[in-house]
DNA sequence: TTGTAGATATGATATATATCATGAAAATGA
DNA sequence: TCATTTTCATGATATATATCATATCTACAA
């Protein structure tokens, strides 16, 4: 992790629109000079399970996971978010401490508020507010949300699911390189390894997609949607 | 679905406490004259995925589930909600309609505020509002804990986490009332009906538990820890 | 450059769980 | 009350997925 010295200017960033609208001048300048800002390595954890919540934390670029660590050390990924997904807001208010670690998938830079200039801001604000609270119901929906799609496919089903997700929600293409590795793929869809590694496989040799090191290309959308869709 | 004409004092109920304690004389009024109650007879859905979200509810007694219907119109439980948890606060800021059902499991009463009224105090009152943020972030929390200890234990494990909750979570005591169906305890699992059955026969038969009719009672509590620590 | 750890790959086998089938018991409703 | 539906129960079989084993490829550090 690495401290960004020279702080970007907030009027480009998205989440001066997305959240912050709201504010006035007075409560955007102690929102901003408590702010910090913070550049994270593929790999890198940005928390850990346990750790003490002390900031509220959002994501400027890049992409994280958002995962579990069972008894026997296994991890299990909750979700993948971009910028414009809230991070830690989903414990934010109900732990003093997180209930689950996130780390970098790619290169991630980080902006970080305190906490208790936060509440000082929601305690003036309500609209501001209520944009958290839509916020931290729509992480947890769609955490709930995706966790069920999943658990009704097997394999197949699941990684097509996987494959569209990133399409669809990430990158917003056909193609793209690949984020994460298989074995993360697997924690995500509540998979082993070694299946997930086959099933893309498969794929590859019915010619649905093409894999080239890293790079993925979705060639037959239409099946792939239709894999997922049915299970 | 019955409206209860003679509306309970306010001054007993747990919710006085837990969540309005932070109002005003003038806002509780608000809430109150607000307030309707209904009573649910076992079975009866509260609200149904899809139908429009206009109120705030919650459980003055009884004991609900809350659930998804997939494609094939199969149900699957996401939690299952005594008093004291906010089932509607989920999705009430993120979206309009809901997106799971609620039904009740035993006879049970709900208090029922209109969201423009909650949105009205949540504006004027911020210590209230960061109770709101605190019981919305609690449930989801454990909607997806709940989800990731079942995901990692096979049958049997999950049956005993199952039984735990009910005895500590829900009943207080080794001896209760079974208030689901196997069918319905599968669903929550994620487990079929057989293998729900053939599971709770085998505990009955290791003398871990004992099932008359509907009393179940825990007979080797410290077994069934294990087995539910171990998966 | 070479060595090593991790990622990808694929086959054989084991196993947990689903599915299908059938019947008894209990609950529900007319 | 009886009839019908639902729940509970248990066995046999099928199947999806995990596990184990082994090999190649890739990335990265010494």
């Amino acid at each position: 992790m690495k401290t960004i010295k020279e702080i970007e200017s907030c009027n480009f960033c998205i989440y001066r629109k997305l959240l912050f609208e709201p504010l006035s001048d007075v409560e955007y300048l102690l929102v901003n000079n408590s702010r910090k800002e913070y550049k994270y390595k593929r790999g890198e954890i940005i928390c850990k399970e346990g750790d003490p919540i002390n900031s509220f934390i959002y994501l400027r670029s890049g992409l994280i996971k958002l995962y579990k660590t069972d008894k026997t050390g296994k991890d299990h990924i909750l979700s993948i978010n971009k910028p414009g997904d809230f991070i830690n807001l989903l414990s934010i208010f109900s732990n003093s401490i997180y209930n689950y670690s996130i780390a970098a998938l790619e290169e991630t830079k980080v902006c970080d508020v305190e906490l208790s200039v936060l509440e000082e801001v929601i305690k003036k604000n309500s609209s501001f507010t209520l944009r958290i609270l839509n916020r931290i119901s729509t992480i947890s929906d769609n955490i709930i949300d995706s966790r069920f799609e999943i658990s009704q496919k097997q394999v197949k089903g699941r990684i097509a699911y996987f494959l569209m997700f990133l399409s669809k929600k990430i990158y917003h293409s056909h193609e793209f390189r690949m984020p994460v590795t298989r074995r993360e793929i697997g924690e995500l869809i509540s998979m082993t390894t070694e299946n997930t590694i086959r099933t893309l496989s498969e794929f590859k040799k019915d010619g649905i997609i093409s894999m080239d090191n890293k790079t993925l290309k979705i060639i037959d959308y239409k099946r792939l949607k239709n894999i997922s869709d049915m299970g």
